[in-house]
DNA sequence: CGAACTTTTGATATCACTCAAGGGACGTGG
DNA sequence: CCACGTCCCTTGAGTGATATCAAAAGTTCG
């Protein structure tokens, strides 16, 4: 729950290593929610070519700061967080390959949270004006990604209520199946699996749980059989239990929800 | 918790009560965000005029219907939910008078979640054709709505580490710090008091805590003399003391953030 | 090969939940 | 105007889930 661990101030997005452009993730998810023409698809490709390398642990932008653009993640997985002041931190979102931040945020004029790369990432910055040019040459992309931002809005409210109403193995449980239906949409699963490189302590952050309780909540899980998680890495040994017990509907997450339920 | 008190849902919008249009709260809301033009006042005039009368208790939009345009909040206290099958429901957010939902949500099919009314409500509806025409004859007045959904989203961040992160007391001490200054902001507030319509019910929704608990919590903050909560209507006795409790922190709230940390 | 972090374990404490029931308040129908 | 139902608030007693504290064992990495 401490988080003393003071990451570093990204000291600036200049190209240390020079990234071959791949905007795999970042396509494969604006196409849940809309074709692209050809000429998004190489705007993407092109914003993806001007990524650059970012270590682990590393603040992007920090609550309080001025936005200057948006990040747009390729690669590595990293969070958005806001600190109790003297307390636990809480996590708020994860975003994987593929996802932005802020797209609206040229609104806003300062940070009311922090977001930091947890594994190392490829990071590309879009300032507003490439932005706004964006608008102007590829109008329907802008509609497209606003669109999967309010996803993000939608698994934000999933996640207060899971953190409101459900037990600690369910909140674990949910995340997970949320993570893997995510990762799975960009092409990042392999089967039941995916890369997870987030520690305890940042589940404790994310779920409002203790550290200690995660843990002891993940052995419970693997008891069951339901998951394997090692090395940061997440097997889902019972997928169906595992959604079950969670009480994972995916329909937040997705382009088309069900069709309403009976009333 | 248990929420079977299945809420009626709105037959139709249809002006039973004429309704005279009060634009005030949401002038004086979007105006927090950017001057208005007179154009995009009397845009706001001429909406609130369609305003009509809605029961306590109904649902606006249910979880998995599709969007049809936006509610527009000009009296009265609503609120977004999520249903936990058979458990419990979450609140996750509350709309006050000004509030409006969903301004982007012509872009997602379904409904991720619930919009019902908590008291009696005055309600403009929005439809899409409309939306698009006011953008383009009043275009900064969308940019400024947009704007204003920026802050619903940093609530919902806020409310995940309120819920996540404090204890009970203090949740509920920052709701009520919360609403203060939204109520104030649209002048609804007397001095430190306003009209708080909810239940100790929806309180317990909307913290993730039991309805027993959340009682004896409210009798402790109005031991410790903090606030007096009687027949809908809440006064704060000190404001300070309670803010420190809360550990709350107007900034997300605001237009302009606080100058950023010392670093 | 030691420093720093992460995971794990044990023991104890406590906050908040559940169950159960009584007492208002309010509205409705007889 | 009383009787009754239905919420909503309140109280008590007992329980349980999760936190805290402390420390050991395992990992990672320079």
């Amino acid at each position: 729950m401490i988080t003393d661990r003071r990451a570093v101030r990204a000291p600036f997005l200049h190209a240390d290593q020079p990234a071959r452009g791949d905007a795999g993730a970042l396509i494969r998810r604006l196409e849940q929610f809309d074709a692209l023409e050809g000429e998004a698809r190489n705007a993407l490709e092109r914003i993806a070519g001007t990524a650059s390398s970012v270590a682990a642990r590393t603040d992007l932008i920090r609550e309080g700061e001025a936005p200057e653009g948006i990040f747009i993640l390729l690669d590595g997985m990293a969070c958005r967080s806001k600190l109790r002041r003297g307390g636990p931190r809480q996590i708020t979102a994860y975003l994987i390959p593929g996802d932005f931040c802020d797209l609206d945020l040229a609104l806003r004029p300062r940070m009311d949270h922090t977001v930091s790369t947890i594994s190392t990432c490829r990071v590309a910055h879009l300032d507003f004006a490439s932005i706004q040019q964006l608008a102007v040459e590829a109008g329907s992309l802008v509609q497209t990604m606003r669109r999967a931002t309010l996803v993000d809005d939608a698994i934000l409210r999933e996640w207060l209520l899971n953190v409101g109403a459900r037990s600690a193995i369910q909140r674990i449980a949910h995340l997970f199946c949320e993570l893997l239906t995510r990762f799975r949409a960009v092409g990042l699963a392999q089967g039941d699996s995916y890369e997870l490189p987030i520690s305890q302590l940042d589940l404790a952050d994310t779920t409002g749980l203790s550290t200690v309780h995660v843990n002891r909540t993940l052995q419970d899980l693997r008891r069951q059989g339901l998951i394997e998680f090692r090395s940061r890495s997440l097997m889902i040994r019972n997928l169906p239990r595992l959604q079950a017990l969670g009480e994972f509907d995916p329909s937040y997450l997705a382009r088309w929800g069900p069709p309403s339920p009976p009333d």
